[in-house]
RNA sequence: GGGGAAGUGGCGAAAUGGCAGACGCGCAUGCCUUAGGAGCAUGUGUCUUAAUCGACGUGCGGGUUCGAAUCCCGCCUUCCCCA
């Protein structure tokens, strides 16, 4: 420090020792002294304060903070601070989503333990969320692969997997090459892993799930939550509820167990036009109704199926291909026998992987049906129709023809009446079904909770007593993917005895989704140490549901929907009295550089460097003035010279000399300069409240301008002028922490701003005294007058009818309407 | 293909039925300075003008209204989600 000066010490030398805004000087002193003095410590109660949980989504530790996190929790950082200072007791908590593939994957990429690896970056990761000036209570920090976190995780599990909410089943999986590891339905993007892209493959082998779907009703219950609608709408299109019916072909000719083909359709007002059915190739009744002399065909089929990924199968881009298996299934509403195909565009995974073929009314069955020279029978009349051959297929309602006695009912009266029929008749059901499956959360990974199972030869699938828990990550296990759970080769860890008969039995290799972490990791921070529950009951009614919950809206449909169902889960087990655990969320956008977006990998953007030069509070409010928080912004270096400019003076504005400051100062530029910080405080608390950071700044540069004014006029007492000082820090306080604080006590006040109450603001005190009505011939602007605020209609006419400007406009013309807009506007229409 | 969001100066943006472009960047001129990646002042949508006045102006085209960036309809473009 002695021989390299810094630019700014040469140029508060070469200024005259002036005293300048130095953030290195005194960032580090506030963020220490604000952790010794616990100013950010949260009791779960506080006498006469309301609580509040401002929550923000945890990060994985990947080892450093990009500027991208900086965006996210320094806005989450500045709204927590600003309810604070409104008089909440805020608990605004920290902890890491430390399990999982990222760490798991850097780790073997860096031949580290994968513990090392985290424990690491999370170090380094606190580190920078101090420099940041986060105002978390890190007494509550949490980090999920911790045993004395993910014990709880494991015994979530067995609650649920008690309750009949979790369970094993074999099927087809989404594999991942890539990421050696089975996935969610949710964690699949355009066909390929979420994570690292690879195209997803199916796989058949045992898997554990949690019966979402048993929520899916009230998952799309919405109303009552505080939440973007367009994740409302993401989650709604996701669980994709459709009613329709389960309608059953005949098939007893082939002498099978199975005497029914059961299809499933949300159109049973077109079963009159179905001339064929398909399955899905996976379908199990393929195999006993092929034909021999369709056999070779047919399986050749499947073995390509098997080979297309779900995607491709099902877009709509691709043609529709299928084969005869040479079978016919009877449609017993007209007894009509109708060739059984196989299509790969139907999934054995959806409905009853068997639909029934209407060319007439689905655009699939359509080109399907001209393909294969099949009948398309129209039995949904479109208006006008003249009887000619339809261009393609008709989807809108319609009259039904060739229907029976279902003839000229509207094709919406048919839904019902030809299900009430096939319902009487035994022929079917109506039904409702969901494009949501269950939540698939087993992982063939090493980084993750273990699953508490034992499978033993005798007793089956037995749960680990919860007296047994947690169920240890061996430290010492090859953690590198295989293709199978690295646990599996850990003789140490797979063998174990059965709790029921005391046989030897083998624990479940499997480790858990992180997203069962992070389904539940709010209710931890209530009691982030309890050691022998999950959460503390009475902790948990001090600070649930979440308050405010902000985050990115890319877990729409993972994390965002998967808590929800953990909560419902939980209060049907009588854990919790709540079924919703965010009440409110805020998503904010993306930020951007070079139009990439940020992220460790691909598109790094250091902070550390830029707080060295410009200090913290400069970033935070750079990134807070980019543009409103919830449309994300690109980053750049070259607007922060206006941050800079600005808390330069708010410095320069705090520090001056206020000694010749009189005691009572001029009575209108006083009236000026209280009206101008009254105006700026209602601004800014409303701008605050709705993450309207870009608008709040602005306000305060404005102030910061007009308080320059008013003291070169040098007409202020010394009183007005430190209560406006005093105003203006209280609010800049929440987006700027560190040079609000030591402003503060510059200014005479005692540790700590961030333990103040915002100012409040007077409308009185606010309003203007002369206001600006334009006055609008025919909707254009033709002058404006200064009037006094408190102007009448007619006074306010009268002047607009005096005006020289209006006068060219209003001679020799009829006005015909007048448009009065008090305190605003004049609009004469004219003729 | 379906659903959603958005489109405003050279740039980030503000204004959600009533003065378009607040605030900031950049740029220009001037002041201060040995110096400027510092500070201060003034100006800055386009056309026209010495300057005013005036005209035009919020992706494009229509509509509703005394009045539309804002509401409605159609189109184009970009982004997101789902196929």
């Amino acid at each position: 420090m002695a021989t390299t000066r810094s630019r700014q010490e040469i140029d508060s030398n070469s200024a005259g020792n002036r005293d300048r805004y130095e953030p290195a000087t005194f960032e580090k002193k506030w963020q220490d002294r604000w952790e010794r003095e616990g100013v950010y410590k949260v009791p779960d109660e506080v006498p006469g304060k309301e609580n509040w949980f401002a929550l923000v989504m945890f990060p994985y530790p990947s080892g450093e903070l990009h500027i991208g996190h900086w965006y996210q929790y320094s806005g989450a950082d500045t709204h927590a601070r600003f309810k604070r200072m409104q008089g909440y007791n805020v608990l605004h908590p920290m902890g890491f989503d430390s399990f999982g593939l990222p760490a798991e994957n850097a780790a073997i990429a860096s031949n580290i333990h994968p513990r090392i690896y985290t424990e690491t970056n999370i170090v380094n990761m606190r580190r920078q969320f101090r420099l940041m000036g986060g105002s978390y209570d890190w007494d509550r920090e949490l980090a999920t692969h911790q045993p004395e976190y993910y014990r709880w995780n494991q015994y979530l599990f067995l609650k649920l997997y008690e309750a009949g909410l979790a369970y094993q089943s074999r099927g087809f999986a989404n594999w991942c090459e890539g990421c050696q590891t089975t996935v969610a339905n949710e964690q699949v993007l355009d066909g390929a892993c979420e994570r690292c892209g690879t195209v997803i493959a199916r796989r058949e082998m045992d898997q554990w799930f949690f019966k979402i779907t048993e929520y899916a009703d009230e998952l799309l219950q919405m109303e009552h939550i505080d939440w973007p609608n367009k994740i409302k709408v993401m989650q709604t299109n996701w669980i994709g509820r459709s009613q329709g019916v389960d309608f059953q072909f005949d098939i007893s000719e082939y002498g099978l167990a199975e005497k029914h083909l059961t299809t499933f359709t949300t159109r049973i007002d077109t079963v009159y036009g179905v001339t064929f059915v398909v399955l899905a190739p996976e379908h199990p009744l393929v195999e006993q109704l092929t034909q021999p002399e369709q056999r070779e065909a047919v399986a050749e089929y499947v073995a390509q199926a098997a080979r297309t990924t779900e995607i491709e199968r099902t877009s709509t881009e691709r043609e529709k291909t299928g084969v005869p298996i040479g079978a016919y299934a009877v449609n017993p509403l007209n007894g009509e026998r109708v060739p059984i195909l196989i299509g790969d565009y139907v999934l054995a995974t959806y409905g009853t992987g068997a639909v029934m073929g209407v060319p007439a009314h689905d655009e699939r069955d359509f080109i399907f049906a001209k393909k294969y020279g099949l009948e398309i029978r129209v039995v949904i009349a479109p208006d006008g129709w003249d009887g000619s051959d339809l261009d393609g297929a008709y989807l809108a309602p319609g009259k039904q023809i060739n229907s029976a006695e279902f003839d000229g009912l509207s094709s919406k009266e048919g839904i019902e009446k030809i299900a009430d029929k096939i319902e009487s008749n035994d022929l079917g059901n109506r039904r409702i079904t969901y494009r949501m499956r269950d939540w698939q959360f087993s992982r063939q990974r090493y980084w993750g909770a273990p699953i508490p199972i034992i499978h033993c030869d005798d007793c089956g699938t037995v749960a680990v007593p919860e007296a047994d828990l947690p169920v240890e990550l061996p430290q010492e296990s090859d953690f590198k993917p295989t293709g199978r759970s690295p646990l599996a080769d850990d003789p140490d860890f797979i063998n174990t005895t059965c709790p029921d008969c005391g046989k030897p039995a083998r624990r479940e290799t499997d480790t858990m989704d992180t997203f069962v972490d992070s389904s539940w990791y709010h209710m931890r921070f209530a009691s982030p140490q309890l050691a022998d529950a999950p959460f503390d009951a009475d902790a948990v009614k001090s600070w649930l549901p979440v308050h405010q919950y902000m985050g990115g809206a890319e877990h729409a449909v993972m994390h965002l929907l998967y808590a929800r169902f953990f909560t419902k889960a939980l209060r049907d087990l009588n854990m919790v009295d709540f079924g919703e655990p965010y009440s409110r969320l805020f998503n904010q956008g993306l930020l951007i550089k070079d139009h990439q977006k940020i992220s460790k990998r691909s598109n790094p953007l250091a902070p550390d460097p830029l707080i060295d030069r410009y200090g913290a509070d400069t970033i935070r409010c750079y990134l807070m003035f980019l543009g409103p928080w919830d449309q994300g912004g690109d980053w750049s270096d070259d607007g922060l010279a206006g941050i800079t400019r600005w808390l330069n003076r708010v410095w320069d504005l705090c520090v001056r000399d206020t000694s010749g400051l009189s005691s009572s100062g001029d009575e209108a530029a006083e009236k000026e300069l209280v009206r101008a910080a009254h105006k700026t405080t209602r601004r800014a608390v409303q701008d605050l409240e709705r993450f309207k950071f870009n608008t709040t700044i602005s306000a305060l540069m404005e102030l910061s301008t007009e308080m320059n004014r008013q003291w070169e006029s040098g007409s202020i007492s010394a009183s007005t002028w430190s209560a406006t000082i005093d105003r203006m820090l209280l609010l800049t306080a929440p987006l700027a922490p560190h040079i609000a604080e030591e402003l503060w006590e510059r200014v005479g006040h005692s540790f700590s701003i961030h333990s103040q109450s915002l100012p409040d603001w007077d409308d009185d005190l606010a309003a203007d005294e002369v206001i600006t009505v334009v006055v609008q011939i025919n909707g254009k602007v033709r002058d404006r007058l200064q009037l006094v605020a408190n102007v009448s209609e007619a006074e306010a006419f009268e002047a607009a009818f005096a005006s020289d400007k209006v006068k060219v406009y209003t001679d020799d013309t009829e006005i015909v309407r007048r448009i009065y807009v008090p305190g605003k506007l004049v609009n004469l229409v004219v003729k």
